[in-house]
DNA sequence: TCGCTACGGTGAAAAGCGTTAACTGCTATG
DNA sequence: CATAGCAGTTAACGCTTTTCACCGTAGCGA
């Protein structure tokens, strides 16, 4: 009673709305998290959020920002938890641990690598697009570590088609990594493998055929492994 | 002026309403096909829209039925173009054609494949389970022919994970085709690779690092390809 | 201590959404 | 000819984002 006078003073802070809207987005769905059922959870109204955000796209936008920076944080544990000299193990866990956090956390996965929100360029938004660029460090740099570390046979410039090439070479600058357009052919690949296998399973695109893609997941890091110069072995457990 | 009376005889069809729902997504993006629109688009208001649909999600839900149909149909028709024997060429086209229309029709192929429609239970709803159904069968038959004309090396049963086999075993009956696990196996590892990296590009995640993936596709179709005991040959043209 | 500014909230309102209910013509049928 | 049913309407409810005007408090300078 004597605190609607402490209660008045104390404002709501971004992290608080965000973890909220988290919350939201978690237990209903990517439509409940409106402004309104935010401000409603959080004891106040629509129009107070907007002291903190320009618009919903933009807390949206700051959403996926922290989600992302959260599952970067996640993989770079996952690697602590690996020996610094098992590069398999490296390229195992992080994979794993990819799909583990995916599967643990499917509507914010599909907020961050599911269908592009509308109005949300993650690429023209500052704060969102270097998050992303911080994501796919962790790869890049895993990467860059098995290829510097134990070099495996890559396709020559000349054997990448020109416009391929090109292409990677555009990418290879952008992300200032010395290695050979053949390596980051393969680092691509590897991505496009990994993503679409676990975009596929989180977003249901495999039920039609599996309940549980857990086997067939780890017959492609048996797949892919070989193909980095690493040695596969099954998950602990 | 006089026409008044023969437009009110005139009423609305399904398809029109399909149609127009369709020209929405198409030109504005899924939030676009509201019931209020679709209806101003056809000069009618929302509510006539309640004589044809029961709700604003089975409208959604008949429009991926007759998408998945749709694209059924289109493949079909590709494959009508390669020369009967020619299995290659059956696979490639495949492939290609379906990545094309995916390109060419980007938003109805998110809603096809990208993140589930929240409430749009594919397989709950008997007439899109069909289509989908009737989508997977264009694969499933080629893949059914490339296998009996021309078998190519498979696991046996013994060396697929028990787990895995298991759920083959189900799929495998569910579709009531006489492959070898090993085989079904092969078709769902390539389908996986088609669907996650078709769907990467369409979804706008490639884009960190390529602007044109149709080189990367095609690498992976010359990968798929000798897997399944087919020789790859470039796209024409 | 007074006065002012800035902050963090409120309520009301506009415009648009899905959905329901009551109603209105018109057609076709018995 | 009456009537049933179809295909549309308007009105309304509660939801959405967003803008606007307002209000009380905190903290600061004079």
């Amino acid at each position: 009673m004597a605190e609607t006078r402490r209660d008045r003073l104390r404002a709501a802070t971004v992290e608080e709305i965000i973890r909220t809207a988290r919350r939201l987005l978690v237990e209903q769905g990517q439509d409940a998290v409106t402004l309104r059922a935010i401000a409603r959870e959080m004891g106040m109204t629509a129009p107070a959020l907007y002291r903190y955000f320009d618009s919903h796209q933009e807390l949206l936008t700051r959403l996926v920002g922290d989600l992302f920076n959260e599952l970067t944080d996640v993989l770079g544990e996952a690697l602590c938890t690996v020996s610094p000299d098992d590069l398999a193990g490296k390229f195992l866990v992080v994979a794993r641990e990819f799909r583990r956090w995916a599967l643990a956390h499917e509507r914010e996965y599909a907020l961050l690598f599911g269908n592009p929100v509308p109005g949300l360029d993650i690429d023209r938004d500052d704060f969102v697009a270097e998050c992303g660029r911080r994501f796919g460090r962790v790869f890049m740099t895993l990467f860059l570590e098995l290829w510097s570390k134990s070099p495996f046979p890559v396709r020559s410039d000349e054997e990448i088609d020109p416009s391929l090439r090109r292409q990677l070479a555009r990418y290879r600058d952008a992300m200032s990594v010395s290695l050979p357009l053949g390596a980051i052919l393969v680092f691509i690949q590897c991505w496009v493998r990994l993503q679409g296998s676990v975009s596929l399973e989180v977003l249901g695109h495999l039920g039609f055929a599996l309940d549980d893609p857990a086997p067939l997941f780890e017959l492609m890091l048996a797949d892919l492994a070989p193909q980095l110069g690493l040695r596969y072995s099954p998950p602990e457990r």
